[in-house]
DNA sequence: CGACGGGACGC
DNA sequence: CGACGGGACGC
């Protein structure tokens, strides 16, 4: 582009894929008019107003270049129709053809709206909605399946409306996911599936980032975003509360899982897993917490909770006997439960500790329960630095977070990254220095971490990279 | 005792 | 309709 200095070569014009745009615009604007017009929408790299060789004068063809593809797509979806300099012709923007591809057709947002991803052969098109919904508005999700038998192949596409979205997730998801523009559809059939096929979209969505709060929609206990909101609608004057909850689950849980979850919450005092005459569970377990703010929490923070990932536990508050319907309990508990909730939602993002100065009755709250003593938190090492070792982790029953991962993995020092395999129970902890990794095998092999068990052991090294395709985003 | 990769839609 | 310039690091 115009500077000359770092001169891409041509073949770069268009690295990332998809981060320069085509302008259209009248022949009397300029590139600083340009620049000006589309600065906020991320880093442009260049500006560059196409003229006649001879007479100099613009073509009114202009290409701007961003870093990044979805700084290029918000810009053009943005962009696209408005008037960029008072008294001039609308602008048409659009992305640009690369450069080596001999096209000469525009590229339609049909090409860049559509993703294509390797998923774990477990995740339904929900779960797929679920996990690329945090970049934007979702038109429609499809896994790839056997059509005989019906299995997922592991492949899926995700529709977004805009190209912005798919660029972003293309550009943020778990690498794993390997997440590239999908090729459009060999032949333009006819029939009307998913509505997208024949019609040109000519409008965007209207609606901002699909917002579908779940608090909860990720596994681990997440205590920092929660909604302040929650804590206004609970009803603390209905007396629909107590300190005892029943815990109703599907999926097997041990006693010992479910006490380090209800137990992340201080003043639990009981946690007793319902078992038939055979000692077989029920599915059921009665949890008692000291206080009724503690009990009001757990019920808040847990019900819905996904533990393992998939089984949506539900917590209900059951009869204590006991008349809870006072003032001094009704304050008591909402003395509690605010304390509780300005504490998380203030809190340490990645702290071990949640004190509470002014409640000195409650213990301390951890948000990692394990019997290991753990290392101060350390920094992570810079993500691009070389990786000295990594250490493969298997997690029964389920991974923990990330977060937890690296709040404890930090400790031993040099930690780059901890990459959970989705859809598995194993990952990888990256870190920079030999010795920091050899100690958090030591210490945590074989430990429980928040009811979690470990295998810590060094990895495999990584397969060679062969020949990979180019990702075509 | 678990493992990273890989890749395409019923025309 | 509306598709690709100008000019040089440092061996």
């Amino acid at each position: 582009m115009e500077d000359y200095s770092a001169k891409p070569a041509i073949e770069n014009l268009d690295d990332p894929p998809n981060s320069r745009l085509f302008v259209v615009a009248s022949r009397s604007v300029t590139e600083d008019e340009l620049r000006n017009g589309f600065c906020s929408f991320g880093d442009i790299q260049g500006v560059w107003v196409v003229k006649d060789k001879q007479t100099k004068e613009s073509k009114g063809i202009c290409y701007v270049k961003f870093s990044k593809s979805s700084q290029a797509c918000l810009a053009m979806e943005e962009m696209h129709g408005k008037v960029l300099v008072d008294g001039t012709k609308p602008i048409k923007v659009f992305i640009a053809q690369s450069r080596s591809s001999g096209r000469h057709r525009d590229v339609e947002d049909e090409e860049l709206t559509r993703i294509f991803v390797m998923i774990p052969k477990t995740f339904s098109e929900d779960d797929l909605k679920d996990t690329f919904k945090e970049y934007g508005d979702i038109e429609y999700c499809v896994i790839i399946k056997n059509k005989s038998t019906g299995e997922s192949k592991g492949l899926g596409y995700v529709r977004y409306y805009k190209p912005s979205q798919a660029a972003h997730a293309i550009e943020n998801c778990d690498k794993s996911y390997r997440a590239i523009l999908a090729e459009p559809r060999t032949k333009q059939s006819n029939n009307e599936e998913y509505s997208g096929g024949g019609a040109p979209r000519v409008e965007y969505a209207s609606g901002v980032a699909g917002g579908g709060v779940d608090s909860m929609n990720q596994y681990g206990f997440q205590m920092a975003p929660a909604d302040p909101g929650n804590y206004q609608v609970m009803d603390y004057r209905s007396g629909e509360f107590s300190r005892c909850l029943m815990v109703s689950t599907r999926a097997a849980l041990t006693q010992e899982q479910l006490f380090a979850l209800f137990d992340l919450i201080p003043g639990m005092n009981y946690c007793e897993l319902q078992r038939d005459s055979y000692g077989m569970s029920k599915g059921h377990a009665l949890i008692r917490y000291n206080n009724y703010g503690s009990a009001v929490y757990a019920k808040e923070k847990l019900n819905g909770f996904e533990f393992p990932p998939g089984n949506r536990l539900q917590v209900n508050f059951v009869d204590d006997g006991e008349d809870h319907s006072s003032s001094v309990s009704r304050m008591a508990s909402q003395f509690v439960a605010a304390q509780m909730f300005s504490t998380a939602y203030n809190g340490p993002s990645s702290s071990q500790v949640m004190k509470h100065p002014s409640y000195s009755s409650a213990p301390q709250m951890s948000r990692i329960q394990t019997n290991v003593s753990l290392p101060s938190l350390k920094k992570l090492a810079p993500p691009d630095s070389r990786s000295k070792e990594r250490l493969f982790v298997v997690f029964n029953p389920a991974p923990l977070p990330v977060d937890i991962l690296e709040d404890v993995f930090c400790r031993f020092g040099s930690l780059i990254e901890v990459h959970l395999v989705p859809g598995r129970t194993v990952g990888y902890m990256k870190y920079a220095d030999k010795k920091c990794a050899d100690d958090a095998m030591a210490a945590l092999h074989g430990q429980v971490v928040n009811g979690v068990k470990m295998k810590v052991m060094l990895a495999d090294p990584p397969r060679e990279e062969s020949h990979k395709r180019a990702r075509t985003y």
